[in-house]
RNA sequence: GGCCCCGUCGUCUAGCGGUUAGGAUCCAUGGUUUUCAUCCAUGUUACAGGAGUUCAAUUCUCCUCGGGGUCACCA
């Protein structure tokens, strides 16, 4: 079975890039019926924090991402790698390096002096004499020192390493005993059944690492998938400096769930010239093989087309109910179909949305200069003052069509153009230019309150 | 600097030896619309450069250039 994974290290929000793998990773299982896990990596205590965890869940429930099992945190395995530690001890494959900092800083300096290639000299590697006083020794794995690391990957093809130009004795337990990285990594994803990792192509050049301490354990060497970066406009690596990184920032925005990752699952990876994609198709289509092997630069316009596609194919309850969270309540406004309507072609956000709901709803308290001179002009307020009479005068007004023909009266009687009623009728009603169709907006705001919006227009405007 | 990866319109991408190099987005123009938006139509813009291999290279090989990643007792 098809087990993939994500293991974010909790010192942060999730940003864009973790979701882009993530995404991958949970799509892949998906497809194969397998299952994906997540892993939080907390073993660096002094960065981690219990907030980015939740943080990252939050995450994930808004999205609808879930993980399948139980939640796996690296703080809590210390045994776990402290028995694989002793294991590799016991063994003759690890040793115990007395090496103080200090030390090993001034090998660094030495090396690069020499403009060598910075690297554990091995001076502990058969070391059987007294140790020093006095120093907590950490444990470095015995390393190849020759011959060649091949990683099969799917994205790139076969990358092959000399373990002379990459490799040393590394670390792979601290001087307190805490496991490090790239060794809890690869017992982890081993134990926990992950045969096909999908993750940042960050971490390829950590790969060869992770292959010797599978080697040395003798697990078996799941399938990588090493998925370039993304990138900021200026071609390099996102990261937080680099504005809206973080996923929940989107939801804040205005951006539905769908869209973000419709518009994230095409960066890096494609199925033909298809763009929108639903999640069941995202599922149904998705591999691994057809990932880019480039980076990508991360640029948004897209997402405001997909976010906008989306808005305007959600049906209105559903809309209604996103809305809450910009304190509009729409939910029993016996009007909500035809606002929404005509309204969800014009957002780009949940955020737009709001706001243009908001301009409807609201009677306008002022009145934009250019739209007054040249709407309020000739005879613009006789205008009014007939619709405005003809309107009294009516009953049964509901649809936008009984608004719209009363205009058409005022329109044929008077022997004036449409836009003679139309534009003062519109900066009548929203105190500006530009908006959905005016018999929309009277018959969602009904008929009293077009009435007082005339009435305050022409005693604002005429007094001026 | 060592090692590794990458290089098609501004951006996201299709292409997998022979194509007028396709789509999307953005931008521009026109149409629809009382306005704005939507929608529709049209248009501008790309194979980094140089050698090879081949009847034929965007596609295969090599070099150059450019970009990126990584080199911890971080993950």
């Amino acid at each position: 079975m098809t087990v993939t994974r994500f293991a974010p290290s909790p010192t942060g929000y999730l940003h864009i890039g973790g979701l882009r793998t993530a995404l991958f990773s949970y799509l892949w299982a998906k497809n194969r019926g397998g299952k994906f896990v997540l892993r939080i990596e907390d073993t660096d205590k002094a960065r981690n924090s219990e907030e980015a965890t939740q943080a990252i869940l939050k995450a994930f429930e808004w999205l609808g991402l879930e993980a399948d099992g139980e939640i796996t945190y690296q703080s809590q395995r210390d045994e776990i790698y402290a028995k694989y530690i002793k294991q590799l001890l016991d063994e003759g494959k690890a040793y115990k390096c007395y090496m103080s900092k200090e030390e090993l800083t001034e090998l660094r300096e030495t090396q690069m002096a020499n403009k060598q290639r910075t690297m554990y000299d091995g001076r502990y590697r058969d070391f059987s004499g007294t140790p020093p006083e006095g120093v907590a020794p950490v444990i470095r794995i015995k390393a190849p020192l020759t011959g060649e690391i091949l990683v099969q990957d799917g994205v790139k093809g076969t990358i092959s390493f000399q373990a002379e130009d990459i490799l040393d004795d590394f670390v792979i337990a601290r001087g307190d005993g805490a496991p490090t990285y790239n060794f809890v990594v690869a017992i982890d994803d081993y134990l926990m059944g992950i045969n096909e990792v999908i993750r940042g192509d960050d971490h390829l050049s950590n790969t060869p690492k992770q292959i010797v301490v599978y080697e040395a354990l003798g697990f078996k060497i799941p399938a990588f998938y090493h998925v370039p970066m993304i990138h900021n406009s200026s071609g390099k690596k996102l990261s937080k400096r680099d504005g809206a990184t973080d996923v929940m920032d989107y939801k804040e925005m205005g951006y539905t769930p769908a869209a973000l990752l419709n518009f994230l699952v095409r960066l890096g990876w494609s199925h033909g010239d298809q763009e929108i994609f639903s999640m069941q198709e995202m599922i149904e289509l998705f591999n691994p093989k057809d990932i880019n092997k480039s980076a990508s630069i991360y640029n948004t316009e897209k997402l405001d087309w997909l976010n906008s596609h989306y808005i305007k194919n959600t049906p209105n309850a559903e809309l209604a109910e996103l809305l809450t969270a910009y304190d509009i309540v729409l939910t029993s406004h016996d009007k909500k179909e035809i606002l929404l309507d005509a309204l969800k072609e014009r957002a780009k956000t949940l955020k737009e949305l709001a706001t243009l709901v908001e301009e409807i709803v609201t009677t306008p308290s002022s009145f934009d200069e250019k739209a007054i001179k040249k709407a309020f002009k000739g005879d613009a307020f006789d205008v009014l003052e007939a619709y405005s009479t003809k309107l009294s005068n009516a009953d049964e007004l509901h649809l936008p069509s009984d608004y719209h023909s009363l205009m058409e009266e005022v329109v044929s009687e008077m022997e004036i153009g449409f836009g003679k009623i139309g534009m003062p009728l519109r900066v009548a009603l929203l105190g500006k230019m530009g908006g959905p169709n005016i018999d929309v907006i009277m018959a969602v705001i009904g008929k009293e309150e077009t009435l007082l919006r005339i009435k305050n227009s022409i005693r604002a405007n005429s007094l001026a």
